[in-house]
DNA sequence: CAGAATCCTAGCTGATACTG
DNA sequence: CAGTATCAGCTAGGATTCTG
């Protein structure tokens, strides 16, 4: 299957790019919900527990803690490990599959890191152009 | 800063979480809304019209189409000239900038393509499992 | 402890109509 | 051609309450 593979040419027919970005455009929409990034990085620390991701994912509300860890673990990126003890025990902890998003969101990082500076003025030069007209 | 930059281990405190995931959920929020990333992929292929624009990306609307350039605009990810005869002429391209995120995409597209079967798979076994229950 | 269920609102999105 | 303006539907997300 054609894909944005790594090479020097982008992709050249429509077919082409939508084949590519579809998949793409799911699991972004996926990592990207407002806090699913989050959810992964604290677990690429290890393991945890549902009440300490809630203490380490700051602000999140118990209901999107547990909608985002379904959807994280339905896709298979994070498993989610029941011990039937009163009170409960449910443990999180990323899959290999998601130990291996951790190089792509690092390639999306450093372009961050490495823009971060330039969005800011880019951003400053287009409100300073919208309030000039 | 301290980011999730290329490395071995991943950040250690949530400190760090947050400020290397923050910057990262903005940038995956703009260039993951439904339309972005089609518009980044046809644009990689080279400058195009607001109207080449609306027949490549098939189905886009014509006001999300402005709306996503807009955004795309005021983050410098995309360049627009204005060429003010009758009828008007506008062309859209990648700044430098725009450019640069071709590898941390393929990086990300080439786990999608990795791990796409294996997403399936988990997304089935969930739904069997949901469906014993 | 780890959730399920409910209610509610802001904002994204599409469809449609109009304009320089 | 390349937009802007307006309206309506849907849903993501938050607050709250209840339970095994």
């Amino acid at each position: 299957m054609e894909t944005l593979r790594t090479r020097t040419k982008p992709p050249e027919t429509f077919a082409e790019c939508t084949r590519a970005a579809v998949p793409m455009i799911q699991v972004l929409g996926r990592i990207s919900g407002k806090w699913s990034l989050y959810i992964i990085m604290a677990l690429l620390r290890g393991p945890m527990r549902f009440s300490e991701l809630q203490r380490h994912v700051e602000g999140i509300s118990q209901k999107m803690l547990t909608q985002t860890l379904r959807e994280l673990e339905e896709d298979g990126i994070v498993h989610r490990t029941v011990t039937p003890i009163i009170p409960p025990r449910v443990d999180y902890e990323l899959s290999a599959m998601g130990r291996e998003l951790q190089a792509p969101l690092a390639a999306i990082s450093d372009w961050t890191v490495r823009n971060g500076e330039r969005v800011a003025d880019a951003r400053e030069r287009y409100a300073a152009r919208r309030n000039a007209a």
